[in-house]
DNA sequence: TAGATTGTTAATCGATTAACAATC
DNA sequence: TAGATTGTTAATCGATTAACAATC
């Protein structure tokens, strides 16, 4: 019981999802509905039912019923779990600017189970400050500081010509996962985790959608 | 010649390593180097030299010469012409707090082939301001605008409770695409192109790489 | 020529979809 | 019981990887 389902059995698609049912759930539950079925939440996410039965069975702890669905409140707990949602894990931000600062302004993080603890920055007009509730420090305690705190999550919001400095100087701190905003592939060690936040890949899948769109219009 | 390649052509997984393929080729660009190889762009990247080279050729308008590799400069106009970096598209944005800002005052948008030409909120004391160089406007104003205008890429950066509002009156508007940062699935006609750009996705995806890799130290 | 590099065909892998049996 | 819904097995699809022939 409890830890059943472990990380290792979830592909990196459904992974991906849990987020979308995650959301889909807590409305549910809101809703005060105790039960959902794979049908409903497929028809809200636009995906297939089999899809989302097959996501459910491969985190669900325990079966879903014929005729009633699934039950709310131990789906989400499941997710929950699964996504590390429980156990806030502390963080620091590299880069203050404008994604920066709505980064650190973005007070959701927090329920994702992420803990931004401190921000770093060059500029002296914003050492000392504080951004979204966030202390800035100047950017050479940053390794130091990483390491004292036992940070292991790093988020780069540099202009990109800084960000692979940034990146080295939170490695030597000890950070094992970098989230990265600036548009750059950064070269790093095998093994820390970096997930880039892709803007201009994404812009660009939305483009060639916008484009097939019109064309068939046309 | 010129437009041989065809966006059709393109798979999905492709087009999302473009943008990559993009930066690092205008490194090389920058660098005064003429030709590159598969090999060498995998390295770079960490990807495999066969990927990169099948993604090449589906987009390239030239073949790689063995022993040299693939002309620079030609490969940087084919993605560019095919991800639209050359013909820019005009866009709105609603919502101008902490991201929506960010995002108005990030000006590399407009290198990707998006202008934000105009931003809307409901907050008064933001209305008839400028943020990032884009003019804010009430809310109450923005299908008629966006009609006027005639845009068609939305991007949303409201509180997720407004989400669906914004996307209802972009579409009202004529929007046929839309960008969307808040953290909401939204319901919306099936012929509007949609890019959620999840960040509790992202995070669930490096959360789970840092378990892993924490599991394999010990 | 020899060797680096490309391009293509076939094999593998992973994820989605279809079909259907199980069950409350 | 009948019907809605689940769970699983097999088929399909798409993308990656491996193997190798072509060529400058």
């Amino acid at each position: 019981m409890g830890s059943d389902k472990e990380l290792t059995n979830v592909s990196k698609a459904t992974l991906e999802r849990l987020p979308s049912y995650h959301r889909c759930l807590a409305e549910k539950q809101e809703a005060g509905e105790k039960t959902v079925s794979s049908t409903a939440i497929a028809e809200e996410l636009h995906l297939s039912a089999v899809q989302v039965r097959k996501d459910l069975a491969a985190i669900s702890s325990a079966a879903g019923k014929p005729k009633l669905g699934f039950e709310v409140d131990e789906l989400l707990d499941d997710i929950n779990r699964l996504l590390g949602y429980n156990n806030v894990t502390d963080a620091v931000l590299v880069g203050v600017g404008g994604l920066g600062s709505a980064l650190a302004g973005y007070g959701g993080f927090k329920s994702y189970g992420l803990n931004i603890v401190a921000a770093f920055d060059t500029d002296p007009a914003r050492i000392g400050k504080e951004v979204g509730g966030v202390r800035v420090y100047g950017a050479d305690v940053l390794s130091q500081t990483v390491r004292e705190k036992k940070v292991r999550i790093g988020i780069i919001a540099v202009p990109k010509q800084a960000a692979q400095a940034a990146a080295d100087a939170l490695v030597e701190g000890g950070v094992r996962a970098i989230w990265n905003f600036a548009p750059v592939h950064l070269a790093l060690p095998a093994d820390i985790a970096v997930k880039n936040e892709d803007m201009a890949a994404s812009l660009a899948i939305l483009s060639r959608r916008l484009a097939e769109i019109l064309k068939n219009e046309k």
